[in-house]
DNA sequence: CGCACCGGGTTCTGCCATCTGC
DNA sequence: GCAGATGGCAGAACCCGGTGCG
């Protein structure tokens, strides 16, 4: 984790230097044939007019240092934001500071998403409202602009999210529902209500085209057993579909029931990132001697094993073969992909050492919560004796 | 009681591209 | 031709415990 962030970072820096230079910010090669023509530019203004940009506003650019706001990175988001004459920083801050917002937290949310001081002390409050009807407190609110700013501010279209709150609950979604959604991928929020829409009538049409039944329904469970799907593209999703039905070759009804139970839980993945697993998958598998079929069954009752990793995945069943348990067990628990490659060689040196039998007790003891796995180990070592 | 089955909880933003409206 | 609004993308698992059954 830290590592993707990590490179995440250096991902970041690489885009800001780009950005600059389509800005003209920074000369895109910093050879000194570059010094005399800024020099250049300084002195013979005349001869090279600037485009007439509009400068920054210089008593906001002191507003939000005072404010503690990374302007620079301010200025690489949105620069158009520093050159507004008239923004509502105070008003902003002083509202959010009212929801308990930290200095910092404003700070960094203005620094990450400037736009955030063009909104209007109305517009902020209405707009907090309608957050507040699906959260009990500000706090909560609070803990969500701080993680990602953009969701809450990227639209002023109120009205729009309202709708978006209506239509949501429309199609059976409750509070507890809509508290996920909201929590976990707020951008749902901003999305226009028609993009939504589309999203929902997508997949009821896959519905009504395997069969099924009961389309709102469908569409309902794929979308609480998943809810980043609203912010996915219908493209993504259905390329994942297309996907899963080319590579299962499944019966209609089967295709069905395993998108709207497990499998929902990998549509959002990338469309490349999925068909890479799958083939890394299949390619590991027979390696470890299953058939074809062993490959099918494994991801039909387990679709989450799309979801790791090639790499992760590949070392996750070396470290379970080696360590004397068979293919046929793991198609059997595939549950215990689940835990992570280091707690399980852990479980699996632990069982070791008291002499666990697989092929008499089987695997389900790697299929545990830690607390359960310690308490059968400690019964294991204790002595017999009462 | 012990076990297996099963579902649930946590979590996921920050950037670019492309339109739109002025 | 700008800034705003919105769509879309890549990134990539792990863990816990209620419950019902033998």
């Amino acid at each position: 984790m830290a590592a993707v962030r990590g490179l995440r970072a250096l991902l970041r820096i690489h885009r800001a230097v780009m950005l600059q230079r389509s800005f003209g910010f920074i000369p895109v090669q910093l050879t000194p044939t570059c010094l005399p023509r800024m020099l250049c530019n300084a002195t013979t203004e005349s001869v090279e007019p600037k485009p007439p940009v509009n400068p920054e506003n210089e008593s906001l650019l002191e507003n939000l240092n005072l404010m503690g706001v990374d302007v620079r990175m301010a200025r690489l988001r949105q620069p158009g934001v520093l050159r507004k004459a008239f923004t509502n920083e105070h008003g902003l801050a002083k509202f959010l500071k009212g929801k308990g917002a930290s200095r910092k937290a404003i700070a960094g949310i203005i620094s990450r998403y400037p736009r955030a001081i063009t909104r209007s002390l109305d517009h902020l409050e209405q707009r907090w409202a309608l957050w507040r009807n699906i959260f009990s407190t500000d706090a909560e609110i609070v803990s969500i602009l701080d993680r990602s700013p953009e969701s809450f501010f990227r639209s002023s279209d109120n009205y729009n999210l309202e709708k978006n709150i209506d239509f949501l609950t429309s199609l059976g979604m409750n509070t507890k529902d809509l508290h996920r959604l909201l929590t976990t991928a707020p951008r749902t929020f901003s999305n226009s209500l028609e993009l939504n829409k589309q999203m929902v009538e997508f997949l009821e049409d896959i519905c009504a085209e395997l069969g099924g039944s009961n389309p709102e329904q469908f569409a309902k469970a794929v979308i609480s057993r998943n809810v980043y799907i609203l912010i996915r593209s219908t493209k993504r999703v259905k390329a994942n579909i297309d996907i899963l039905r080319a590579s299962l070759k499944l019966k209609d009804s089967d295709l069905l029931a395993l998108l709207q139970g497990p499998g929902a839980e990998i549509l959002d993945l990338s469309n490349e990132y999925l068909k890479n697993n799958f083939n890394s998958l299949q390619h590991k598998m027979v390696l470890l001697g299953s058939r074809k079929a062993d490959i099918k069954k494994l991801i039909v009752s387990y679709p989450m094993v799309l979801y790791i990793g090639a790499d992760t995945l590949s070392t996750k069943l070396d470290c379970l073969v080696t360590g004397g348990i068979t293919m046929k067990q793991i198609l059997e628990k595939p549950k215990v992909l689940d835990y992570s490659t280091q707690n399980i060689t852990g479980r699996l040196e632990e069982l070791q050492r008291v002499g666990y039998d697989f092929q008499k007790n089987g695997i389900n003891i790697l299929d545990s919560s830690r607390k359960r796995f310690v308490a059968k180990i400690e019964k294991l070592t204790a002595p017999p004796e009462e």
